[in-house]
DNA sequence: GCCAGTTATTTGAAGCCTAAAGAATATCGC
DNA sequence: GCGATATTCTTTAGGCTTCAAATAACTGGC
């Protein structure tokens, strides 16, 4: 007979529910992150990423490093050297190399950047706004809770993959 | 003196939690995608919009459209092409002209590709559950309850824009 | 049968993104 | 100060992705 630690090691366990459940936020991310692309490409001619970008930036005054920027925005070091080129060459960012550390670059939100970015962001949130309109704010604090759980579990078990 | 609903629309509503919201979202996806493409990457050798093309072949052995496979992976048409010639050329996809329509394209996995993915989809479904390990039975179920809702929310959102 | 409109797919240009390798600079131990 | 190691950033190669325009094929009304 099998007890009960071996059972578990040998049937095939279930984990149908799971991976119904990372589809379906893969789903309402994507269907979001699609709607917002539109409208950004639409009424501000700017793409997603380089909002990402202007917002990072409008919460840090003092600007950030190239590094700082990659690890928020979750993007590769190379991935962030491209975008930062193309946003200096349109006028949105300063970028100067840093007095104390030559390896480092630090950009900042230029006035004009700060500008645009504030008039899209307005926008961006009614656009947020009216994508979460049915949650009742109930709905909205609960699934804070559960991303923040999600979130906590997922970054787990990325470190035991790396340990 | 302001009546309730002048000043409904005369305030600046606050969405500050729905975008703190969206952000979590953005954030818990973002993080467990980039996990299973490093797995992907690491173990097989395969790129996760490959995978996911497989995933839904899988589930059609009839054969799918490109067409069909575009709006469910929810990506434009000239992506799918791209994705579907690489994988024609690697021996995982089946591609013919449909009989009784010259324009579409009906793609299907081959015996290689059924069974590469079948192998990559089992380790995947672990990857699945370990990442989500910390969440009960329950808040799986809740989940998937809020987010159903959230996909319906930014649906009827989008629906609105496109009227 | 033919024309107008629609649908399926491909193409092209531009940008986004990663992984891996490389260059420049900083830091630590000695 | 020197060398080993680490950090910051860029570069490269390849693939992914979108949008918009083009091509090809189907459909319905006449």
């Amino acid at each position: 007979m099998l007890d009960s630690e071996t059972k578990a090691v040998e049937l095939p366990e279930d984990h149908a529910e799971e991976l119904r459940l990372w589809l379906r936020l893969l789903t309402c991310t994507t269907l979001i992150e699609g709607e917002v692309r539109g409208r950004l490409r639409q009424r501000f001619d700017v793409t997603l990423p380089r909002f990402d970008l202007m917002a990072q930036l409008d919460k840090a005054p003092d600007g950030m490093t190239l590094s700082d920027v990659s690890k928020r925005m979750m993007v590769s070091n190379g991935n962030v050297t491209g975008l930062v080129e193309r946003l200096v060459e349109s006028g949105h960012l300063d970028r100067r190399t840093s007095d104390t550390d030559r390896r480092v670059q630090v950009i900042r939100l230029t006035k004009l950047g700060r500008a645009e970015f504030r008039r899209m962001a307005a926008e961006h949130e009614t656009w947020i706004a009216d994508l979460f309109a049915d949650l009742t704010p109930k709905d909205v604090r609960e699934l804070m809770r559960l991303l923040a759980k999600t979130k906590a579990s997922a970054q787990k078990s990325a470190g035991r993959r790396r340990a």
